[in-house]
DNA sequence: ATGTCTTATGAAATAAAATTACAAAAAATT
DNA sequence: AATTTTTTGTAATTTTATTTCATAAGACAT
């Protein structure tokens, strides 16, 4: 669903001159059309009310009124997410704000992103599976431990392996009835591509978590989740990227469970009383 | 910075009676008001037109139109966030969004929530430190190492300890040159409580991650930084309440890494190279 | 109670803005 | 070059918002 300003840009080729003059003046200063009058905007554009209301009608709006309502709205929602690349020299507000938008971006674009088939595909398997390995190593090591807690807590027999050679061990013995998670987001993971190749070779369903494109993990998987960032300050910082795989995690973790949420709920809450000795 | 409808409930019971009866109508129905003109608007509240604007102006618009335009955009800057509970028989696209929406969310309110001056001190001590403990049980244990893989990437002396012996064990020994990092969403895990006391007691500064409140963790830590969040599904589900504590690792890792850019680029580039061999 | 003052309110007048109708201009087609 | 079609702007009209002002309601003092 795109917005208000990306439809006018759409349809841009498609308009008469004198209607093009106004698309182009509000999507270089659409923040600037709240407080103009229809005439205030046609004198701008070089052109006349009449046509500022043809131009509205055009895109589908009731009226001026409706454009304006409805852009102004479209525009308060995309500022909400513009966050700029961190800069050195940032304030500690900046820089709150800054990461903190970077990784809600991460997670949007994720949801955006992610094929909806996949993803049901995944949580099929997950459920069935009669065990679950989870592969990374390094930030992504800390996905794969993640997932591992979260699966747990529901009675599912998972481990998360983050050491090289217990992932290749673990990888040669799973059968067509196991489901291994391969969590690399550049995809090139030495490590996290040859175990989940091997547990391929082994029969098991493969699943990986990966940035979105083609790479050595997706020729390995049979089911490919994908996600998208973008860094707020370091190419390497792994900040947005492990939110996000974060985030697919949640979302398997959260199908998974309300396939069977009866049973589940039991399971959590045992899980929560088992540690509730150990709080004050 | 609060949201337009925000505005108006706070201001609510210093309003006329007419007046106040707009409020509340624009309070029970925003989505209507964008396409309720002054005259409909006033009849449908049982008061006029008159009234309608000088309701407008006490709340410091300009006008009826400036209200709309304004009420319209928080709304939809709002819609966009209410994600609503997982419902057990919601299809994969609806949990999808809802998860998603939900982890936004947990960052956006500890971006709001997070007090400035707390973190640049937190900042400030960890930049300092000589070296740096992590401590964290079951999920916040994830967000520990996390901490601790990010921090050791910019040649930080730092450990994550999940182990309540070794948590014990090391702050027993810390000095007052270093940092310990206590991270409990409740607040109330013992084990990360008493490291984070022992620390304190050896003279350590101490900095807690957990949900906004007093709790036990509270007491004990120097500089407190708070996270909110609100789970999607399971109370117990710990899933955005950790993305929420993440993304203050982030925003920590990113102030730290910001004052020091130039030493801090040569370590993320040499921990880069150390592992690209690892790659295919 | 009664009168005076203050505040609140809506009807009506006014002003402003948006929309429509229509004719002129420009472009396309014959 | 003439005719038709499309595009455009002017001006009239309608709709909508704003202001003015008289009145009603309430508060307060006597």
């Amino acid at each position: 669903m795109p917005g208000d300003l990306e439809k006018i840009q759409a349809i841009l080729n498609n308009l008469k001159p004198s209607e093009k003059k106004i698309a182009q003046y509000i999507l270089k200063n659409p923040e600037e059309i709240s407080d103009l009058t229809i005439a205030e905007l046609a004198k701008r554009c070089g052109t006349s009310e009449a046509s500022v209301v043809r131009f509205c009608k055009t895109l589908g709006y009731k009226g001026y009124q409706d454009l304006k309502i409805k852009v102004s709205a479209d525009l308060a929602v995309k500022s909400k997410k513009v966050q700029g690349l961190v800069s050195v020299d940032d304030d500690v507000d900046a820089i709150i704000t800054k990461v903190s938008k970077n990784n809600m971006l991460a997670v949007e674009n994720t949801m955006d992103v992610l094929d909806r088939a996949e993803v049901a595909k995944a949580a099929q398997a997950l459920m069935k599976a009669k065990k679950i390995d989870f592969y990374g190593v390094g930030a992504s090591g800390i996905v794969a431990q993640d997932a591992m807690h979260k699966f747990m807590r529901i009675n599912k027999a998972c481990t998360a392996y983050t050491d090289t050679h217990m992932q290749l061990t673990s990888a040669a013995n799973l059968s067509p009835e196991d489901v291994a998670v391969g969590i690399s987001y550049s995809g090139q993971t030495m490590d996290t591509v040859d175990a989940l190749r091997l547990a391929k070779n082994a029969g098991a369903t493969t699943i990986c978590i990966t940035k979105f494109g083609h790479s050595p993990i997706t020729e390995v998987a049979d089911i490919k989740l994908f996600v998208t960032s973008s860094e707020a300050l370091f190419r390497s910082g792994a900040m947005a990227s492990r939110i996000a795989q974060l985030n697919v995690i949640d979302i398997l973790f959260t199908l998974v469970a309300c396939q069977k949420y009866d049973d589940i709920i039991k399971y959590l809450e045992n899980t929560s009383e088992a540690v509730a000795p150990r709080k004050y």
